[in-house]
DNA sequence: TTAAGTGCAAAAGCTTTGCGGGTAG
DNA sequence: CTACCCGCAAAGCTTTTGCACTTAA
């Protein structure tokens, strides 16, 4: 995937910038993400980068992940379950939520991209950038819904 | 408020259809929720309902919460927080989200409304509603923001 | 050199579970 | 009467904090 190297470039560019240092295991972490795809927890995270980084403690990887948020490499997830979840998309695409698993699933519409923003000035809100969520049933629930 | 009403006839019909219980707390429950309007979490909405039955316990708040859902009389919101917030407003509408705060705050828009939703037969998705999340920041964060 | 990052252990939140007693239908 | 609900207390997760040590720039 190209935008994996962008990312990493992206995230490499502002540490410079910002006088922010770069570690070992904020590379690891920032990597580790992207290479995960899709939508892990923080915990998920900490277990896939011990492998990488065997003495990396849990408490680096939550503040790691809030820091590279905070740059504007990676996102938090809008998610409804408990655990917060991280997306190292930040393109734009929308997601599937399952109401039933609250399940979360990248997908990519051209025609919802072309979405008009409205004018939100009314409350002073300044709008960055939108997301769609499509809400409903994923494939497995749909089944388990039908053999009851 | 009009809906008010209408939503806890939804809760009681689909409590007699479904054979569910009514009992005092689910009732106290949901009302609380309506009345308290923007996206509370269990806590809030125990510390609220208190007031009206002194004796509930945070344990019933949160099972009472999730049947609400699982019937679709309430849902609960996708919230970037740490804590489950729940929206009692389960009419089309849309959110405002803070990436600096994490506020999520209540949009509606009859353009946004209008929305096509797409095909996501492919993915074996079934769609039900969809919410837009447009992301930006909230009028305080962005004060804060030009004071730096 | 020095400001910032890291690891550890412990605390603080949020949510779920098991169980005896209570209640709506 | 019977199945389901409620309250309590305790356990289980997730996330944050304080502090001494280490490291990138």
């Amino acid at each position: 995937m190209r935008a994996k190297r962008a990312c990493i470039e992206l995230f490499e560019r502002q540490c410079r910038d910002s006088g922010v240092p770069l570690t070992v295991q904020r590379r690891a972490i920032l990597q580790t993400l992207l290479d995960l795809g899709n939508h892990p927890t923080a915990d998920h995270v900490h277990q896939a980068v011990v492998a990488v980084v065997p003495a990396i403690s849990r408490t680096t990887v939550y503040r790691t992940l809030e820091t590279l948020v905070h740059m504007g490499v990676i996102t938090k997830l809008c998610h409804p379950g408990s655990a917060v979840r991280y997306d190292a998309r930040i393109e734009l695409h929308h997601h599937l939520v399952c109401l039933r698993c609250d399940q979360v699933i990248d997908f990519s519409d051209p025609n919802l991209d072309a979405l008009r923003i409205p004018d939100t000035s009314s409350v002073g809100f300044q709008v960055a950038d939108f997301r769609v969520q499509l809400r409903g049933l994923c494939r497995r629930c749909r089944r388990m819904e039908a053999k009851t």
